[in-house]
DNA sequence: GTAGCATGGTAAG
DNA sequence: TTACCCTGCTACG
């Protein structure tokens, strides 16, 4: 379930598991069998995660590890009894393991789009090319809305677009604009920067509580005070999610039926009653 | 069993 | 815009 959430919750599980340690790293699948090999017996110092991005630095190595989930990776960290370490099973790229005292930690990483090293001005490069993360302390919303101000795409694309904000995915787009109610077609630079405001301040308390629980629930996360003026109401039918993956079914908030259309080769939902380009600031 | 689809992104045309 | 890469799940037969 890789959006930004996952990325930020992985990187504390790997730091949490594995910072100081010296780790034994392998390739047992074998597609990143030489950059596996430069670490194995290095100390890892820390990972971070920018967007959907994971970084691992490790003690006496100029480059970085560079791991993207894509759609299906998967990076898990698991604990086992003293010098207990579990036989690969199926494609593993990144296999580390850490010191043999109890627990012995291990981290397998499996189908990822990237898994590679890169030199420090390759991360400059890569991280360059991110919009502000709103998991990030150090992030600037007005980056985002410098390009969102003078763009004539829809802001359900400009949301997507990595450059413009880091880590949101289909799933917290189509989440965070019904929640503000605003038409997912509505242009960039239609819309008012107090609604911007209020959609980063909604995506940073989404996104935080993401990463606490581990899984994606919009419904049950307070709405900041006066959101946009129209923050639904809770609705109390169980479900996670206001709009995704729920298409053809009722809204739980007006009981129109929820939409579904391909949007830049994606899928967007949306509710048209909940989200019209004429109630913005009603 | 297996087709189809998915919370992503890139490269080619 | 399309093809393609990666895995795992569901729906359907």
């Amino acid at each position: 379930m890789p959006e930004g959430h996952t990325i930020h919750r992985l990187a504390q599980r790997v730091d949490d598991a594995f910072a100081g340690d010296r780790v034994t790293s392998s390739s047992p699948q074998g597609r990143f069998e030489e950059g596996a090999a430069r670490i194995d017996g290095l100390t890892l110092v820390s990972a971070d995660a920018w967007g959907k991005h994971l970084l691992v630095r490790f003690d006496g190595l100029a480059e970085q590890v560079h791991v993207h989930l894509g759609l299906f990776g998967k990076f898990r960290v698991r604990k086992h009894p003293e010098g207990e370490v579990p036989e690969v099973t199926g494609q593993v790229r990144w296999r580390l393991v850490g010191p043999a005292e109890w627990p012995t930690r291990t981290g397998d990483l499996r189908g990822p789009t990237a898994c590679t090293l890169l030199l420090p001005d390759e991360v400059d490069t890569l991280l360059s090319r991110l919009g502000p993360d709103p998991l990030r302390d150090d992030a600037d919303p007005g980056r985002a809305w410098a390009r969102i101000h003078r763009s004539r795409a829809p802001i359900a694309t400009l949301l997507m677009d990595q450059s413009v904000v880091a880590g949101i995915g289909n799933v917290y787009r189509a989440e965070v604009l019904f929640r503000g109610g605003i038409d997912p077609f509505l242009p960039g630079r239609e819309l008012p920067e107090p609604f911007w405001d209020a959609m980063w301040a909604d995506l940073i308390a989404l996104m935080r509580e993401g990463v606490r629980k581990g899984r994606i629930d919009t419904v049950h996360v307070e709405h900041g005070p006066d959101v946009m003026g129209r923050a639904p109401r809770r609705d109390d039918h169980g479900g996670e999610v206001y709009v995704y993956r729920r298409d053809g079914r009722a809204c739980y908030v007006c009981g129109d039926t929820v939409r579904k259309q391909e949007l830049a080769a994606r899928n967007l939902f949306w509710c048209p009653t909940c989200q019209r380009a004429g109630t913005l600031g009603r």
